[in-house]
RNA sequence: GGCGGCUUGGCCAAGGGGUAAGGCGACGGCCUGCAAAGCCGUUAUUCUCCAGUUCAAAUCUGGAAGCCGCCUCCA
């Protein structure tokens, strides 16, 4: 399988570090707020890496933070009159939820920053001795020019960038402004609240980067396979964590790094600003989870992944078409036997698997599917699939499924009494010639979202 | 100001030296009581623009424009 790496700037074969026994890191969210849809890009792509990996018959050990401790949690928690962890208690289970919802696969660990002071403090310690840190002012500061190759992952020339264009430089104290913080120093307003972990420099906190380089070597080990983000924590945070990781170990953590690009929205979904768009919110203007979900992994991740309510539509639209044929699959009693069935079966597989080992290509996948389903309408139109080839073929499709999670099998309509009778209704009117009355009750049918395909299985759509 | 990325039909989106996949939409046909669904067919002499290399460029090279990301406390 390829997979593009940030460290060669090309595709490159994937070697487990492990046989079989993959690790992953993900950067995870800041539990200070509720996250908007775009944030979920990061863990839609790395569930669709990690899912396939396991479809490969690999396991996969995944460990995704959470920033539970950091400026603007400490900062929200205060505003709120909460205590920390009340504070930061509410947004985790909001990002579980969420993450339920858009069935995203569990990570083992769900590492807190505020349960693993002690690794953080212990590599400042230890950066310090080695004299890639220094502390200044009881706060402890990396310095980048103890580290050559520094810069060399985000192709970042030290030299050229600006400083001070997203921060006050008259914030800090740093020797060096190309400096970065790992811990700094508490506010004095902030030790009044009890913030701060008590080290020998002082109270301080860990800055972001020091955290993610702690919690992934903890859980994961110096050098592990896989670390996932999106392209906008190329710099500073993972030349950062890279920098923390080479100066201990020498080692860049992970084997492969993996960046999604980001999501743009187009304001065309009831809200101004992508930040409003929580995931209950597009519930609310009657998006379903899966086809979220689909919209959300059906754009290639190294690409912008645009959000509007015609890319929500097309979504719905290339789902509902795999759904329905899926449905009137599972509804074939008789038939003639599909000719060279498992050849048929065997080509829905390798469209799968060979577009989806180079580097993910979920537009291969696509046009692959709906190639097959095209295939699969002809033949049923033919009269031309037995209910065993339905079966072989739903089989495929499941397996695919096990990666892809958008699927619908047998979804068991549960029609209400009135529904049943309904569409019984027009069913003898239709016989009796009764048009005006069927078309009557199939746009009373369709008020009630039930729309009706005849001489197909009724479905609700 | 620096670094990096992207630009393919009305829209979305493949292809990355050999003559433009697929989806949506639109149009025509089959099917249907009519629809819907499904099937069949049509829909880019051309890939942001300009120049170059080549027998051959959407694909390679140089330049321009537009959009996007990052520039050390947003993760």
């Amino acid at each position: 399988m390829n997979l593009f790496n940030t460290i060669t700037k090309t595709k490159v074969q994937f070697e487990p570090v492990e046989k079989e026994k993959i690790s992953i890191y993900t950067c995870g969210p800041t539990v200070h707020e509720r996250l908007n849809i775009g944030q979920f890009r990061r863990y839609a792509f790395t569930d669709l890496l990690i899912r396939f990996l396991e479809y490969q018959n690999m396991s996969v050990n995944h460990v995704v933070n959470i920033t539970d401790y950091d400026d603007k949690t400490i900062q929200g928690s205060q505003k709120a009159g909460l205590s920390h962890s009340q504070f930061t208690d509410q947004y985790v289970d909001a990002f579980m939820e969420d993450m339920k919802t858009l069935d995203i696969r569990l990570a083992q660990t769900y590492p807190r920053v505020s349960k693993n002071f002690d690794e953080m403090v212990d590599i400042s310690r230890d950066l310090l001795k080695r004299q890639n840190a220094y502390e200044k002012l009881h706060s402890l500061y990396f310095d980048v020019s103890s580290l050559p190759e520094y810069g060399q992952f985000s192709k970042t020339d030290l030299e050229k960038i600006k400083h001070g264009a997203t921060v006050d430089l008259d914030d800090y104290e740093k020797l060096n402004p190309k400096d970065f913080t790992l811990l700094k120093r508490v506010r004095l307003s902030e030790l009044k609240r009890g913030v701060g972990i008590k080290t020998e420099w002082g109270n301080v906190r860990p800055s972001l980067h020091l955290q993610c380089a702690a919690m992934a070597m903890k859980y994961l080990g110096n050098h592990f396979d896989i670390q996932t983000g999106s392209r906008e924590l190329i710099f500073p945070h993972h030349e950062n964590e890279i920098a923390i990781s080479k100066a201990i170990t020498g080692s860049s953590l992970a084997n492969f790094w993996l960046h999604c690009d980001p999501v743009q929205y187009d304001g065309s979904l009831e809200e101004d600003s992508i930040f409003a768009l929580h995931l209950d919110r597009l519930a609310d203007q009657g998006w379903d989870a899966k086809t979220i979900r689909f919209w959300l992994i059906s754009g290639h991740y190294r690409k912008t992944l645009v959000l509007s309510k015609k890319a929500m539509r097309d979504a719905q639209y290339t789902l509902d078409k795999i759904n329905r044929c899926l449905e009137t699959l599972s509804s074939i009693k008789q038939g003639d036997s599909f000719e060279d069935i498992d050849q048929f079966i065997y080509d829905i597989n390798q469209g799968f698997t060979t577009a989806m080992q180079d580097d993910l290509k979920i537009s291969g996948v696509i046009s692959s599917l709906l190639a097959h389903i095209k295939t699969i309408n002809r033949h049923i139109n033919q009269n031309k699939i037995n209910p065993e080839n339905a079966a072989k073929i739903l089989g495929a499709f499941e397996q695919i499924d096990t990666v892809l999670h958008v699927f619908e099998f047998g979804k068991k309509m549960k029609y209400s009494n009135e529904v049943h009778d309904l569409i019984k209704e027009r069913e003898s009117a239709r016989c009796n010639k009764d048009f005006q009355r069927a078309d009557k009750i199939r746009l009373k049918l369709l008020s009630m979202g039930i729309r009706i395909h005849d001489k197909k299985v009724n479905r609700n759509d």
